[in-house]
DNA sequence: CCCCATATTCAGATTGTGTTCAGGGGTGTA
DNA sequence: TACACCCCTGAACACAATCTGAATATGGGG
């Protein structure tokens, strides 16, 4: 899952920028409106943290402009406590929730898993298939009952084929959604994640599919032809 | 299904084509409105991307003079944010769609499979034809509710039959529209894939018409004949 | 009954994937 | 600060699926 964060106060976006990788997302960072607003264009997020006081352009225009393009990852937008008004204009302008400044970093994370668990039609914060069971909220990961140890990056890439199981997801998606903007793709970094994944998983969950990519699936659950 | 790609920007055009492939097409790829214009012509694509700021002809001057000339493949145009205005004169010209740079790859794949599904009467992503159903997004072929699996190329093959079913499709036709530019024809590497084809999804689903090609029936279906 | 279009088979060639591993960077601990 | 450890990355190599083109078989139509 990626996330892009803008705001312009520089302590909060370390700090929200540090919470969001701590809890395992990939990150980018604005610090005004109008890089927000390209980033925003530009790159495929799975939610936007955004704070409605921005220098250049101001959050609620960069809302209102992405919506008009068309675009629906969820957005979450912070205001200071005596902007109340804000708070309407940006639910008019597409908003999903909202946060009040100050809050407590736990709030934010409950709220964002509750936005993009949302936005990728589920409604709980876990996912099983199959005997494997995907925790988002706590970042973990069973196999019939039983724990597996995944390295953060691993567990990204988990997390990501089970909000879409059962569809085929690119290289190039996965690494879109995995890393921030900053990365080689030239590289076999993918197919190397994939095989540990495996190795940790059980081989039989994650099905290739030549040419297109991979995909979660219930290794107990396919209907066999033949 | 074959596309071409008109983007002078090395990178963004290479970009494309991958994604494109990464997504099962066949891609031809040009740089400069004069070839790309040429390509259009000349070849049998299913639908066209096509910049709108290019070398030596402008894209728009390109695709009036393919309408002039009757081509009626889709046109899918992309613009910069700041040019809101060519957009206008690109869909006088004859565009069906338009994307403003820059752009998420996943939007245009989802706007091009709208396109080509358009173009070939179908309203949806998936086609049934008498218990094959055939689903281009997910690429991905069912006989009776069971999943088939098929190679890239095998794919092609049936997606493009059966976006075009009950019609004869001639080898020519085939070839043309599941290779890309250089293909060495002469070979029977059709005749190879419908052999395969019909070994998994049933011999007396491609029909064959001697000297003229292939068509794609529902078997429980056939108006009496014979 | 022969000819030609179509089918089938098969062995490289080719391309796409899996695995392994070493080096580097980061993090936590003494 | 130094040390130990873990993870990520990128490359090299091993392996596998698929594609291709040719050779060979089959069958319909004149």
């Amino acid at each position: 899952m990626r996330i892009l964060v803008v705001e312009d106060d520089a302590d909060l976006r370390r700090q929200l920028g540090e919470a969001l990788k701590d809890s395992g997302y990939a990150v980018d960072l604005a610090d005004n409106g109008e890089d927000g607003h390209f980033l925003g264009d530009t790159e495929p997020y799975d939610a936007v943290v955004l704070d409605l006081g921005l220098p250049i352009i101001d959050g609620i225009s960069v809302l209102q402009k992405w919506r008009a393009d068309g675009k629906t990852f969820p957005v979450l937008i912070l205001t200071a406590r005596d902007q109340w008004s804000e708070k309407v204009s940006g639910f008019d302008a597409g908003a999903d929730d909202y946060l009040t400044k100050p809050f407590h970093h736990e709030e934010l994370l409950a709220r964002l898993r509750a936005l993009l668990r949302r936005a990728a039609g589920h409604t709980t914060d876990s996912i099983d298939i199959g005997g494997l069971h995907v925790d988002n909220r706590a970042a973990r990961c069973f196999v019939d009952g039983m724990p597996v140890k995944l390295t953060s990056h691993e567990f990204r890439l988990l997390s990501y084929m089970a909000m879409h199981r059962g569809r085929v997801i690119s290289r190039t998606e996965l690494v879109e959604h995995i890393y921030d903007q900053d990365f080689d793709r030239d590289s076999n970094t993918i197919e190397v994640f994939v095989g540990r994944l495996r190795r940790k998983i059980g081989t039989n969950r994650i099905e290739t599919v030549r040419g297109l990519g991979y995909r979660l699936i219930d290794p107990d659950n396919v209907p066999v032809k033949k």
